[in-house]
DNA sequence: GGTAAAATATGATGCATATCATATTTTGCT
DNA sequence: AGCAAAATATGATATGCATCATATTTTACC
């Protein structure tokens, strides 16, 4: 058995983190398998060692939550929670730097609308990738749990929309944006304090 | 000069019409410029007697309105104003109708993820666009002009993140972020009034 | 009805792509 | 060192696409 154990599941990974890395920067349809093979350092030929097909390759990009963003961008504030945790998420999420690294960042403004065009798998994917994520930061919302997840959805929408829409207009109306949907996210997400009028910026980790 | 005067411009009206209906329904990649033809009722051959490539469609497109969507959704309560017609917009915006026709539907929820990709000219249309329908809701706000704006831009945030996420996902999770969602935008948007807790989805055309 | 110009269709070109068959390289083991 | 199997590269095929050159159809005017 030439090739170390990990060797294929190694590069299959490569394959995957660049082909997620691509389809957040360039959507589903215009990210070819041979740029994504470059990037993960192979020939286009290759490919079908690991995935079936593009479609498979697709599903399991989604399926393993697109790189484990949500991961590494909780994993910078592990050592906080409550309501402390969701200021942070907040501010990183509506951040320059996550405005500006759409290909590193969330799969949820970037990649959303392509989900539905894709089919049924997909949908069902995401649906998990999703549901994960809003049972984590329900729990740390005050209150009643159904209230909590209401306004976890609502907070949720509203900073995926206000993002993608920040990244497809002028930078003026970009900041505009991002203000308001701070301001108000966190007015859903923390009912209880006063809120102070901040836009933080800079600092924080793409996502 | 053979044919009538408005012959040509009729056509090109009929190939803005099903680019603008086929980029929302697949994107702008996937959106051939064949299939785009044949809706149009023509063959590929003549695209280029109306424009000069696929890029100035797209601009075109965008530039147009995506058909003037909008305003045919806002014909539907032209004779309402302020927090009625507010409530209109948000029910009819976040309704059924909406959420299972995004090919006939308001352009944000299926086309902002893509326009950052395109380039600066579609970034500036856009904008454009943005402002428009921005300065109009605003108008519809109670209150102190520059907390009605933010309080739209809040809430149209939510509101296209939140149509756009409940089409990639299912529908048991679709219904929970629409119903959220409206409950919060109605609150965000009219804040003196009582909310009611209805969620509305029957009825109305699509967007 | 005939005609010329405008509008559209047909067909061709070149390119990028997904996919696959075959060749080459790599590497753990003997 | 040599071998065999696994992994990767090369190269080929077929398809779909944007674009363009050329042919055909349509239609207002005489």
């Amino acid at each position: 058995m030439p090739y170390s154990e990990q060797h294929k599941s190694e590069t299959r990974d490569r394959i995957l983190r660049a082909a997620a890395r691509q389809f957040r920067e360039k959507g589903f349809a215009a990210a070819s398998l041979s740029a994504i093979m470059k990037e993960a350092g192979l020939t286009h030929g290759g490919f079908y060692a690991h995935f079936d097909s593009k479609d498979a390759l697709v599903a399991e990009v989604i399926r393993s939550g697109f790189d484990h963003v949500s991961e590494r961008f909780e994993a910078q504030f592990a050592d906080l929670s409550g309501e402390k945790w969701l200021r942070a998420w907040v501010r990183g999420y509506l951040g320059d730097a996550h405005l500006s690294h759409a290909d590193q960042g969330c799969p949820l403004p970037t990649m959303s609308s392509e989900i539905a065009r894709i089919g049924e798998q997909a949908v069902a994917a995401f649906t998990a990738l999703f549901y994960e994520r809003l049972e984590h930061t329900a729990s740390m919302v005050d209150g009643e749990p159904n209230e909590a997840r209401r306004r976890v959805l609502a907070a949720f929408s509203q900073m995926v929309g206000g993002l993608m829409l920040a990244r497809a207009v002028e930078p003026a109306l970009a900041g505009e944006i991002l203000e308001a949907v701070e301001a108000r996210a966190l007015e859903t997400l923390c009912p209880t304090t006063i809120q102070i009028q901040t836009h933080q910026t800079a600092g924080a980790d793409p996502l």
